[in-house]
DNA sequence: TCTTACTTTCAGATACTTCTGAAAGTTTGA
DNA sequence: TCAAACTTTCAGAAGTATCTGAAAGTAAGA
């Protein structure tokens, strides 16, 4: 006979499921985001083969999307002593993982875009009055924009989480 | 004999194509980034044919996305009196145009993520020790965090550009 | 009413992303 | 040095997203 699933397995399978459609949104891609969220909520580190029978995904996908989440710092592999397979494990703490992500999608958006400004601004800077000169200003300030949202994100994310939630509090209050 | 594009141009065709190639990792498709792209560095507001042959793209592409980029509130529709024809232009505010993608994202990432949060949080709530219990807890602190995500996000869109300066000058400095 | 000038739609084509599974590679211990 | 236990790779398959272009739709003016 089936053994019935506790409740809360219930609700972590809407989770996992649910996780990975959102990741479309997110810019990451669905096994990743299934994978997170099954690690995320799992009471013990698991290792690839565990994965694969859970979520229905071939091995490579799994190694594949393993390494890429361990890229992110979102999760880490973890050698259990007298054991050789490898297992993983996701960072728990919500403010930790919130850094993460801020700081990969920084990465990723941030600074490329950036340096498609800077250049364009640069190779206009000499415009006389007119378009041209109106083009570079927008580079100008949409470089300046960028700039400052990095700051800030860099500001935030060398915090604690409790300073910046004091800190948040009082922007809220 | 071909006319010799000014400096600008070239500098903005090479904005038009970078911004394109950055829109993936925003999650917008490179069309829309590069319609978004040429609005926003258009001396004046263009119309679908215009849009087309610069970026040699077909009319059902073009009309897609200027509907999904008016959808956004990234561009709008300008009618000139006594013509027939709609033309185009973007929002060149860059706080405005901030605004407008922060909204928009929060839409799109932020709340169907409660949703998930909240309804896994709620079906877990009488779970007693162990495991269940576990997970009820993480999915509430990943709930308040993104509530809390959600406030800031609202209190700074609701400011004017002046005092979100001011407000961040105060946090860096 | 009809023609002209436009806009919208959508089925199929193309291009891109992700996934599979088997084969190759690596490490460990006997 | 070998076999067993595991991980990584990658060519081709499957699945998605995006784009084209032609046809259908709409509205204005003659």
């Amino acid at each position: 006979m089936q053994t019935e699933p506790a409740t809360w397995e219930v609700a972590r399978e809407e989770f996992i499921a649910q996780w990975g459609a959102l990741g479309s949104n997110w810019g990451i891609n669905r096994t990743m985001a299934q994978i997170h969220a099954l690690l995320m909520t799992a009471p013990e580190s698991m290792y690839t083969d565990e994965i694969m029978e859970r979520l229905h995904i071939s091995r490579g996908n799994a190694n594949t999307n393993l390494r890429e989440l361990v890229g992110w710092g979102l999760i880490r592999l973890v050698v259990k002593k007298g054991e050789r397979r490898e297992y993983f494990e996701a960072e728990k703490d919500v403010w930790k993982m919130f850094l993460t992500i801020a700081k990969e999608r920084k990465r990723r958006e941030l600074d490329p875009a950036l340096g498609v400004l800077k250049d364009c601004a640069e190779q206009t800077k000499n415009e006389g009055a007119g378009p041209g000169r109106d083009f570079h200003h927008q580079m100008k300030e949409l470089q300046e924009f960028v700039e400052f949202g990095m700051k800030v994100s860099d500001t935030v994310s060398s915090m604690k989480h409790a300073s910046a939630l004091q800190w948040a509090m009082r922007l809220l209050g």
